[in-house]
DNA sequence: TATGAATGAGCATTCATTCAT
DNA sequence: CATGAATGAATGCTCATTCAT
């Protein structure tokens, strides 16, 4: 029953590059795993002590009880998939000859990205203890597909300035893009316990491409 | 009756009803809130007995072990939801004066049930435990949302034909008509923590048809 | 789990085929068997009635509490093998032309008593439970064991005063007897785990006999 | 109850021994007592921890789950019974003035290994639970009756090579041997639950003694 | 600082027993 | 009478957390 009652301190202060720095990295990257693998009541603080190689009292003392160390794997967990999102979004055609074969490679890219078998985990963590910690929408929402969502209205807003998209919402239809790219996978990976097939992938993200585009392409250029 | 006996009326009690039929589904209900609020491995079986109002070995005897118990709940929350959806297509226009009016008015409606507690919860279930019953996925899929697609498919079908729509694969549109309208509801809701204002949900499923009808609306018509 | 199979052969030999006595007796042979099988703690009333066919609360009607129900099973089942030891007791050789021969029989059938089931699950039950219920060592060795090392000493006796033997204290006599015919019998049979093969238990009994007819056996006749 | 109380016990209290091996001894101890008095299945490992003034958890951390306390815990009394009943082979007379008075002596303190508490908890346990942990067995049999024995019997071996005995089988005879002695004790000690009167026990010895000379003493020398 | 040891609270599950029908 | 249903009280076992070393 531990809830969002204290004010509590801000997760990434840490600061003593004392050489037990990997210790800590260690646990959170243990953590991460046993979380993502179990889910946080079913994951024991005794398996990530041992999968961290650790003792669990060393956990106490580096991390807090287990929420703060299931605060600090989520944040971690959401730090790398932004990144991963944000370097997929790098390969935004900014001009493209072929629009369609443009989106195509960056869907395909971001596709994978939601896929990706921590992002999975990044959602399934979520939203299975939303209830229990209702911060953490906020929180992880600002820190990761916010921005992700953000830059990929600039780029799209950007397409449609040079002509090639009609949008009124960039923001809106990033999300739109997002979810008709990411529609059918849930389905096909049946909720991430399956490898999605890459022939698959590729047939849901054009399916959800070919949507927006017949959205918002202009129809001049078409 | 003058009532000289002890004789028990067979009360119907809502809040602890003493039937066999009415305390199984006690114990249903119980077990659908809790599980729902706290998670298949957060719930203990005693807080269920106890909002159930009957004693733990009662829930044993009527329904199994945990897991056959979480299993019931879900299938009947699954059950319930789906009426639910099945219902709210009834709603579905099948020669609309105003075809957007009308998918308007099935959109909001499937909104209302997506963005519904149960559904809420039963979506959260699924994805919270997928790994600790990697079967549940197809079952509940195959009760409830599968049929919904379907049907919500055939009347998309049906507008196409009657020349409202252009549709390649109904199927597909379908599931992009359900992600459309959806797309911006669990932001809403903040994860189903948080009801939704109306004006909100109507904005967000407008944009979500709208786009749907950009991309599949007859040209000539619109 | 409960209610594997309700309906027993009715018991031919049974005077009252109405099923009160008859109920009382499947009771009292499923207690008998479970009791025997697994012991007093970790035998449970449910596995006893539904053994026995009947309702759990039949068996309280009939026999009170699990104590009580207990009692009543060992009264039986000492009752049967005393039955069995008395009438392995009767092929006792009173004027025996071969004197080893005739008591090899004898105590080959008593060895045989003493390694049947029931008889050994009896002392198991007596054993395991004589710390709870320490009034059930005198009742039992009343009951039977002393009147067979009773009848067993008598009959040592007309042998003796037939001049077969020399003996002093025919009582103790046989209780040494019984002694030396069994030493080995738990170690062949592993606590009663296992069948013993009858060369074995034949070998072991003769060991015994002989050693007893090297102390009583009247040397003048030997 | 409310909050987490932390009522600290005295540390220097002796009955309840704070240290490493302390307390890993004062666990087996206290389970030796409590299986003994009520046997494997009623024995709650509960009631274990109290009478060792541990916590539940610290001997599912020191000892494993209740089967493998229960095995540590007969291991340890049929070492200690084992070591007993050495001891008191040590007093067997290799060059006896008195054959019957030296077979007397160490026949008492065989008796009396025979008849003490641990020892005959440890047959009382091991005959309760031979189904459950049919391995046992042999492994008891192993570790300690069976090495007496066999040094009972190259004992006897030494006094019929010296003259004193007339044997042909030595460990048959060593069997014998302890069989008549020990005949009585079960009856004397109502199955282990009184002690028993040492005249009785003096007794019971020399009937056993004097059946075993009987049988087996040289008549040339009686 | 890191840890091994310890523990109170809690969990799923079972059982002997009762009682209305 | 016989029974299905119900339950309070255990039971074996685990876990997040603490603390002396």
């Amino acid at each position: 029953m531990t809830g969002t009652r204290k004010s509590r301190p801000p997760l990434t202060d840490e600061s003593h590059p004392n050489g037990r720095v990997g210790k800590r990295q260690a646990i959170l990257e243990a953590a991460l795993r046993v979380f993502a693998r179990e889910g946080y009541g079913q994951a024991s603080v005794d398996t990530i002590a041992s999968e961290a190689g650790v003792s669990k009292a060393t956990i106490y003392n580096h991390l807090g009880d287990k929420e703060t160390l299931f605060r600090h794997a989520l944040a971690e967990i959401a730090s790398r998939s932004n990144t991963k999102t944000m370097d997929a979004l790098g390969a935004f055609p900014t001009h493209p000859e072929d629009l369609r074969a443009g989106l195509l490679g960056v869907a395909h890219k971001l596709a994978e990205c939601f896929a990706d078998d921590q992002s999975t985990a990044l959602r399934r963590l979520l939203q299975s203890e939303i209830v229990r910690f209702p911060d953490l929408f906020e929180t992880i929402r600002d820190s990761g597909p916010n921005q992700a969502t953000e830059a990929l209205a600039g780029q799209l807003a950007r397409l449609a300035n040079a002509g090639y998209l009609e949008l009124a919402d960039p923001l809106r239809a990033a999300n739109q893009f997002v979810a008709l790219i990411v529609d059918e996978l849930p389905t096909l990976s049946a909720l991430g316990t399956r490898k999605i097939d890459d022939a698959d992938l590729t047939k849901a993200v054009a399916a959800g491409v070919d949507t927006f585009l017949r959205a918002f392409g202009n129809r001049a250029t078409l």
